[in-house]
RNA sequence: GCCCGGGUGGUGAAAUGGUAGACACGAGGGACUUAAAAUCCCUUGGUCCGUAAGGGCUGUGUGGGUUCGAGUCCCACCCCGGGCACCA
């Protein structure tokens, strides 16, 4: 019988998905193991083959994990709200939920094909009410509590409550931190909070709450009655459409995943996550130490504060710069100045952040007319308005330091009435040509501060702050809190109700709150976000939030439903949640780096903290798979073309030439100048004979490249012209086409892109599957290199998996006989087992999949040299086989005798006796590069060695008489002479 | 600019400081076959010498260094990929 996948692959999902083989139990008895995928979105795509390169990494290491008596958590489930639904919905129509449905069915059918071990009774959406009931409750837990800083946990809100009765609060108190509303709130005595009507209140604990609503500044689009991401925005309008934007304060629901910022940072360090991810995330938390500083207002009261990493160049401020949103601008400004200032505010405000940033070069600003009053030299310094400095970092606020900062030197330099204003602060240093931004340079400007090393300086200067009260130490987050509310539909609603204008908690007994069905699923006509047109939105009267949740609220405790995925009444049992605990193994992307991973580590503090569970981080280990990437095809068109002709001849223009498709040789050839003369063959017939007279050079002016459907390639780039110009005919009605062959064929350029559907590169595994079989899929996709690393998909090579298959079963066959024999194997075919199992054990658990196969591959090479047959050596050798290649092994394994799977088996020790060598090969080099080999007994020692090495003929040839300077032996490794 | 990865044959790649290129694809040659498919065998980094057996030189982005010995360690640089970025 020949190895055909078709039939056997077949068979077996369909057994094991009637007994239930990957079915978990909450099993304490057996130690835990948690291999977790990050879940896919389905997307209308389906899946291409760069999908499950994760997910057959952690296959094979769950199954290999399971082998070895662990009891294995390994689910799969949906992160199925987000936006490309609703995008078809309002297209289409049709409600998002069916389209989720689809795609979804769609994937479940695509990963069956590939046979993971799932345990598909646990299987989570995130759009289902179940789901998102808890996602609700998670989010209630979060408004219900406040962080203490002090103790450096959350704790619930009623012990918050209970400290404002007992001593209000202040913004110094260190206990409650408020993260990023912190100036706005201000102290109240005890007195004074019981004085509070109900209102005052809950609007003042809106400042601590975990979940919170808050005025924050949003690209708002009026046309679209909707807010846009950052990259939405391109030059103050709309991507879509080109509709204005403006920058608005809206209230907006948040995460306070700024109070967890140091212990964002202080976690990773345990965790066996790449270091790459891992810089990221402090980049992306981005702390810096420095200090808060007061510079009092002249013209009235209160004062300006600033952060700053550099107190020692406070001797060298110039000028404070104010960043447009900043609520002071308007207050200060002079009454003079204000029509300009304001018109300034208006223009750089509505520029989105993005490209604020991006134009370095670009430098703007106006002057506010006000002054503020230095601390420590109690000098007038002027205030600036200036969109270099944002909104929302630090206090949206500057000291300018041209001295020591290149960006303020640049904001000086371009103003006339600062530029020779700029103060020197180093020693050795001429202000004139630049900022000196040296961390190991030594202070000079004017004051105590004078001759210090920075680090002395920053001290000192922190010091005096303090002492005169215009200042203290302050650590700074870059991390913003998260913007939580999203004007969408297709999203877990809010569970919050208004009263009286302020957000009130649902109870726990209305969870999960549903979402509303909806006639369209666009905003209302005043702007309203599409919940806003459910009919009779609200509870007890009173209305319901309209937003809803991003797409990372499900995604950022999904982990936890998986261990008790049906339980009506908590999230998880208690008791599943102790047995699974930490992910010990989490796949996925590296593009999560600071979304997702950032997201899921913060509500795991959160829920760790408020006892829920006891861990405080969601995954102890961290893999991030390369990106699988399509090599696109390209057709290159000449739709037009610029002849020139002879100096002083005028070019003729308005001519129609046929859309003429040159491959890629010619595309190489065009770099070079010349007269072209196929291409000017081919376009004689069109074009009046003229045009060609006295032509010298041919410039082709536009090339266009269009993406070819990899499917239309044929052997070798080459490109089925009929078919393609099928599809060219309909996107160009009525042109002229001409292909350009060179030897008959037309080839097409190739680049490796991006794996997208818009590229027209995908590769589907379905293809691959229904020509050679899921486990060659699996096996190749393993074999194709590093799983870290992002390399081009090419099925060129699949052969080879698919071949190493065949012969692994003709071991167990002798011409079409199912033929094993219970011989006893000899001590060569033994030392190919356990070679092959202690090779395949360590690199599994090293997570190296490709070298893993290839040692396959030699396995069966060498067994089939051997013409080993033997049961002794092919039953460890399958079941070694069976978690890269489930079906292949499931079969042979039945037909070995066995009647339970071979997932029950247990993993086969490899055993050193075996691999014993009694003799070595020494490669004998001199100066070291080898000559020659020698081989001597393992046991021999180096000296013996030496002297053997030294007797032999050849190497005294080599050494023509003169003794060596030196002789190196390694045992069991190398020789190496000296001359 | 900063922070992470990475650079090895025609291609995907392998290599605890110890024989660079395992394994696989592709290519070339051969066997079997009426033929094809399938299978099997041989060759395959470059280059030079040799009729051959065989041998020499060279070779892991570039230039230095450490070492008996460097793809691997150190320094400087170049290129590619990813992330971050007027972050005070």
């Amino acid at each position: 019988m020949q190895y055909d996948p078709k039939d056997i692959e077949q068979k077996w999902r369909q057994k094991w998905k009637a007994d239930k083989t990957y079915k978990v139990d909450n099993d304490t008895s057996k130690p835990k193991f948690y291999v977790l995928d990050m879940f896919p979105y389905p997307s209308g795509a389906g899946l291409h083959v760069g999908h499950p390169l994760g997910y057959i990494a952690s296959d094979i290491v769950a199954r290999f994990k399971r082998h070895n008596g662990f009891n294995v958590l390994h689910p799969m489930g949906y992160d199925s709200f987000g936006l490309p639904a609703e995008q078809y919905a309002i297209q289409t129509g049709q409600h998002p939920a069916k389209t989720t449905e689809v795609n979804i069915a769609r994937y479940r059918e695509q990963l069956d094909n590939i046979a993971f071990s799932f345990d598909w009774d646990r299987e989570v959406r995130t759009s289902d009410p179940a789901y998102y009931k808890w996602t609700q409750w998670i989010f209630i837990q979060l408004f219900e509590s406040w962080y203490d800083h002090e103790q450096q946990t959350a704790r619930p809100i009623s012990e918050l409550i209970a400290r404002f009765e007992q001593q209000g609060w202040h913004p110094a108190d260190p206990s409650a931190l408020t993260g990023d509303v912190e100036e706005e709130q201000v102290a109240f005595s005890a007195d004074e909070w019981k004085a509070f009507g109900e209102r005052k209140r809950r609007e003042t604990l809106l400042h601590f709450r975990l979940a919170y609503l808050s005025e924050a500044w949003v690209n708002w689009c009026p046309a679209l009655g909707t807010v846009l991401a950052n990259d939405e925005v391109k030059d103050g309008v709309s991507e879509r459409g080109g509709h204005p934007v403006e920058r608005k304060r809206m209230p907006q629901w948040s995460m306070r995943i700024t109070a967890y910022a140091q212990r964002l940072i202080d976690g990773l360090d345990g965790l066996e996550w790449s270091e790459s991810i891992k810089e990221a995330q402090r980049n992306w938390i981005g702390r810096s130490e420095g200090a808060l500083v007061r510079f009092k207002l002249k013209e009235a009261a209160g004062d300006i504060e600033v952060f700053t990493t550099r107190p020692d160049t406070l001797f060298g401020v110039t000028f404070v710069t104010l960043a447009p949103e900043h609520e002071l601008v308007e207050a200060i400004t002079p009454a003079d100045r204000k029509a300009e200032v304001m018109a300034y505010v208006e223009t750089a405000k509505n520029r989105s952040e993005r490209d604020r940033m991006a134009d370095v070069k670009k430098v703007s600003g106006v002057f506010t007319g006000a002054y503020c009053i230095h601390p420590f030299t109690g000098k007038e310094v002027p205030i600036w308005v200036g969109d270099y400095v944002l909104g929302g970092y630090g206090t949206g606020a500057v000291m300018a330091v041209p001295g020591g900062d290149q960006r303020d030197w640049n904001f000086a330099e371009h103003f006339p009435e600062l530029r020779d204003k700029k103060i020197a602060i180093t020693e050795g240093w001429n202000v004139a040509e630049g900022a000196d931004e040296r961390k190991d340079a030594t202070i000079s400007s004017e004051g105590f501060l004078k001759g210090l090393s920075v680090p002395d300086a920053i001290t000192r200067a922190i010091d005096e702050l303090v002492k005169l009260g215009a200042g203290e130490r302050r650590i700074n987050y870059r991390l913003r809190d998260a913007a939580f509310g999203r004007q969408r539909y297709w999203g877990e609603p809010i569970p919050i109700y208004y009263k009286d204008g302020v957000p009130y908690a649902l109870p726990e007994s209305e969870l999960p709150l549903k979402l509303p069905e909806v006639d369209k699923f666009l905003p209302t006509e005043d702007g309203e976000p599409p919940l806003a047109r459910a009919t009779n939105w609200t509870y007890n009267g009173y209305p319901l939030e309209t937003t809803t949740m991003p797409g990372w609220a499900g995604s950022s405790w999904y982990f936890l439903r998986y261990m008790d995925p049906t339980n009506a009444e908590r999230f998880a049992s208690q008791e599943a949640v102790d047995y699974w605990g930490q992910v010990d193994l989490y796949m996925g992307g590296s593009e999560h780096a600071t979304g997702h991973l950032l997201y899921f580590r913060f509500w795991t503090k959160f829920l760790h903290d408020r006892g829920y569970i006891n861990f405080d981080e969601p995954a102890k280990k961290l893999v991030n798979q390369g990106m699988i990437q399509g090599v696109s095809a390209f057709s290159s068109a000449i739709g037009m073309a610029t002849w020139k002709y002879k100096v002083g001849q005028p070019t003729p223009s308005g001519s129609t030439l046929p859309l003429l498709f040159i491959g890629r040789g010619y595309v190489s050839k065009l770099a070079t100048p010349g007269l072209h003369q196929e291409l000017v063959e081919a376009y004689k017939p069109h074009v009046p004979a003229s045009y060609f007279e006295g032509l010298e050079q041919l410039y082709v002016k536009h090339v266009v490249d269009r993406h070819v459907s990899i499917d239309m390639l044929t052997e070798g780039d080459a490109l089925d012209v009929s078919r393609y110009q099928e599809v060219i005919e309909k996107d160009f009605p009525g042109a002229f086409i001409e292909f350009l062959l060179e030897d008959g064929k037309y080839l097409c350029r190739r680049e490796v892109e991006k794996m997208s559907k818009s590229k027209y590169n995908v590769v589907n595994p379905d293809d691959i599957i229904s020509k050679y079989g899921a486990d060659t899929l699996r096996l190749y996709e393993m074999f194709l290199g590093p799983i870290e690393q992002s390399k081009p998909w090419d099925t060129n090579g699949i052969e080879g998996t698919f071949r190493f298959l065949r012969k692994f079963w003709n071991l167990f066959y002798e011409s079409d006989v199912f033929r094993v024999s219970d011989e006893a194997p000899t001590k060569a075919e033994f030392k190919v087992l356990h070679a092959t199992l202690k090779k395949v054990t360590e690199d599994i658990e090293k997570m190296s999949f490709n070298t893993s196969v290839a040692q396959f591959m030699i396995a069966v090479n060498e067994l089939g040299a051997l013409k080993c047959h033997k049961r002794d050596v092919l039953e460890p050798l399958t079941i070694a086989l069976a978690p890269f290649a489930p079906h292949i092994a499931e079969e042979l394994w039945g037909q070995l005798g066995h009647k339970d799977s071979i997932t029950t088996a247990h993993w086969p020790k490899w055993d050193a006796r075996y691999l014993v060598e009694d003799n070595f090969s020494y490669p004998i080099s001199f100066n070291g590069k080898t000559r020659l080999q020698l081989e001597f007994p393992v046991a021999l020692d180096a000296k013996s060695v030496e002297a053997a090495v030294l007797a032999d003929p050849e190497v005294q040839q080599r050494l023509e008489g003169k003794a060596p300077k030196k002789v190196i032996v390694v045992p069991k490794r190398i020789v190496n002479i000296v001359v």
